[in-house]
DNA sequence: GGTAATGTTAGACT
DNA sequence: TAGTCTAACATTAC
């Protein structure tokens, strides 16, 4: 689930309830999430703050002191929880970074396909590197050559690489498609450049707008929040809410939603309103 | 009890 | 060679 927008939620939970807190422990029940060795990890975080945060793609990056990072991914099930005190037991916490003042952020992971490292510098870090632009930060003219390099390439499979643009996954792939009225099937050669620039409105449109419905519902959580629960949140005419659920097309209740496998992922889209 | 699941990557395939 | 696709990863929920 973790794509941007719950990405930015994770980057604002972080920044409202754990920085500039000294680190007093790092604990971990499995300890194959975390890149290199444990007592490396732990000897680097032990003793210091985090002083800022941000969402990179997926990926969280943390700052410490002497322009050393942490950096975390959530994988499919990957979410964080903060704790007043380390006596609250947290379902399926992985990894738990244990404060001065007795309060705990939990990286949780039901499937633990994340991971989380150190590292000195962004550029050192192979799978950053590797990341093109923010879904939110590319320009239009940069996605409009993106696109014709990768001409191809199936659409939803081109929003969700995250060497071509980062941030999407599966979920909001279908959301920008749908909201943009184009089938999911087609190749990026197939879409016009009236139709592109539709599909790059779209994409800041909903990202930007899960944004703030995920931020909102990180902050009236406060604590132990969980975005499952939350898909009511979006608004009627997204896909979101019907997807998984009636299956009914929010832009024509007359509609049925269909379910395939496109670009390798379970996808859900309108054969009727997705041309 | 079988199946599918919101991400990424290595390796296979074309 | 390069672009694209598939299987595997680990575990839970339905």
């Amino acid at each position: 689930m973790p794509e941007l927008p719950e990405l930015a939620a994770f980057s604002a939970y972080v920044k409202t309830h754990c920085l500039h807190k000294t680190i007093t422990d790092v604990t971990t029940s499995d300890s194959k999430v975390i890149h290199g060795a444990l007592s490396a990890f732990k000897k680097g975080l032990i003793g210091k703050q985090f002083s800022h945060t941000e969402r990179m793609g997926k990926y969280l990056v943390i700052d410490l002191p002497d322009d050393k990072k942490l950096a975390m991914h959530f994988g499919l099930t990957g979410s964080l929880v903060y704790t007043k005190n380390d006596a609250e037991s947290v379902r399926f916490s992985v990894v738990q970074f244990i404060f001065k003042d007795g309060s705990v952020l939990h990286w949780t992971s039901i499937r633990k396909f994340g991971k989380l490292w150190l590292l000195g510098s962004l550029q050192e870090d192979k799978f950053l590197k590797k990341l093109g632009p923010d879904a939110l930060k590319i320009s239009l003219a940069e996605f409009l050559s993106a696109a014709e390099k990768n001409k191809s390439k199936n659409c939803k499979a081109f929003l969700m690489d995250q060497a071509i643009i980062a941030g999407i996954g599966n979920e909001y792939s279908d959301e920008i498609l749908f909201q943009a009225g184009i089938d999911p099937h087609h190749a990026m050669k197939d879409l016009s450049k009236n139709t592109l620039t539709i599909l790059y409105k779209e994409m800041h449109t909903v990202l930007t707008y899960a944004c703030t419905v995920r931020i909102k519902s990180i902050k009236k959580n406060k604590e132990n929040f969980s975005m499952e629960k939350d898909r009511d949140a979006f608004k009627a005419s997204y896909l979101q809410a019907h997807r998984h659920v009636d299956m009914v097309c929010p832009k024509n209740k007359n509609h049925k939603l269909k379910k395939s496998t496109i670009a390798g992922r379970t996808s859900y889209y309108c054969p009727e309103d997705q041309i």
